[in-house]
DNA sequence: CTCGGGAATGTTAGTGACTAACATTCGCAG
DNA sequence: CTGCGAATGTTAGTCACTAACATTCCCGAG
């Protein structure tokens, strides 16, 4: 299991490595197993495509199981929402580099850019899961789950691709405090 | 150009007919050629990929141009859910069979329902440009359009795999307005 | 130390999406 | 009919990804 967790941890920073550098397209798995030195099988044992070396996150599941304690009464869309930030204010931010490097490749390819919905797809169903045990209607939790990761990974997106040198975190709760106060305003 | 649409047409007729048949990922590009009569060649020619005959939306773009022409002064997430419900309001239902067969294949194929991000990119990005172009600040544009994106999304997919009959435009009204009211009980 | 077994890795030989280069046929205007 | 351009076909690739099987590595029991 150690061996193989090194293994693994090489073949993700020369990819990442050799992405940025070259650009994704531009780069085979063959020479990314052969930079880290392994075979291209010891690749696809590590990682299920040469894309989720990019995407894989561990981080959104989490979210389902903030937003399910969330408090029952609330609005659906708003325990999205509370649930969402909850998730990640209780992270701390530790490759915090490779997630930005990580998110920077996946804006700047469109194939790649498409396949973060994969990840979110679980995290979506989760989010509706939650909501429709307590009560909400389908439709309604689908809706909240989809407009706030929407949201979520365009502020995401235009973190990585306008860095103006702020945190993730503060993006993040800003990112989500439009979205609430977007429609405060409605009938203006 | 006749000739070239007749055959397009053909290879998309079969294409959907083979995937509902036998699934997405059972069917290989030189078998709807075959079927269609054609060369897997003239395939490609006609659709960049695979996946492009169930997702290629030409409805897409119409939303940008919708957005662009609300009302400057309405809140920028009020102005992309009314951009998007009227470009849906003024579409006829012409080949609506094909349309959910569309959807329902994405629906049920993870990959394929990755990839629909692809479409909305576009869709995304031009509603993003006409919002910044009336001075929102970026993120709050961006955020607007990924919310109502996902939101229309997920309503996409819910009817897809829960069809209870009704058609899409009610569907997508329904979806958006649960987004407008989400909010309004904030602070209950 | 050494030997056995299971985990990790390698080899080989595929399938299938997609592309480039070049050859062929088709439809139509002159 | 003829010739030109668009549409299509052939061929021979590259590359992601997989299955089956062979090999090597690590580690603890004897």
């Amino acid at each position: 299991m150690s061996r193989s967790h090194a293994t693994r941890q090489r073949l993700q920073r020369v990819a990442l490595e050799l992405f940025t550098e070259r650009g994704f397209d531009n780069v085979t798995v063959e020479e990314i197993a052969n930079t880290a030195g392994v075979s291209h099988m010891t690749f696809f044992r590590n990682f299920p495509s040469k894309e989720s070396v990019v995407l894989d996150d561990p981080y959104d599941p989490l979210v389902g199981a903030a937003v399910a304690a969330q408090d029952g009464r609330s609005p659906a869309l708003e325990r999205v929402r509370r649930g969402v930030l909850g998730a990640f204010a209780q992270l701390d931010e530790p490759e915090d580099e490779m997630v930005r490097q990580k998110i920077r490749l996946a804006a700047g390819h469109p194939g790649l850019r498409a396949r973060v919905w994969e990840n979110n797809l679980r995290t979506e169903e989760t989010i509706v899961t939650a909501l429709t045990d307590s009560g909400t209607p389908h439709l309604e939790a689908s809706v909240a789950a989809g407009a706030v990761l929407g949201a979520l990974t365009a502020a995401l997106f235009d973190w990585a691709t306008n860095d103006d040198g702020g945190n993730l975190g503060e993006r993040i709760t800003r990112a989500l405090d439009l979205l609430a106060a977007g429609h405060r305003l409605v009938g203006t």
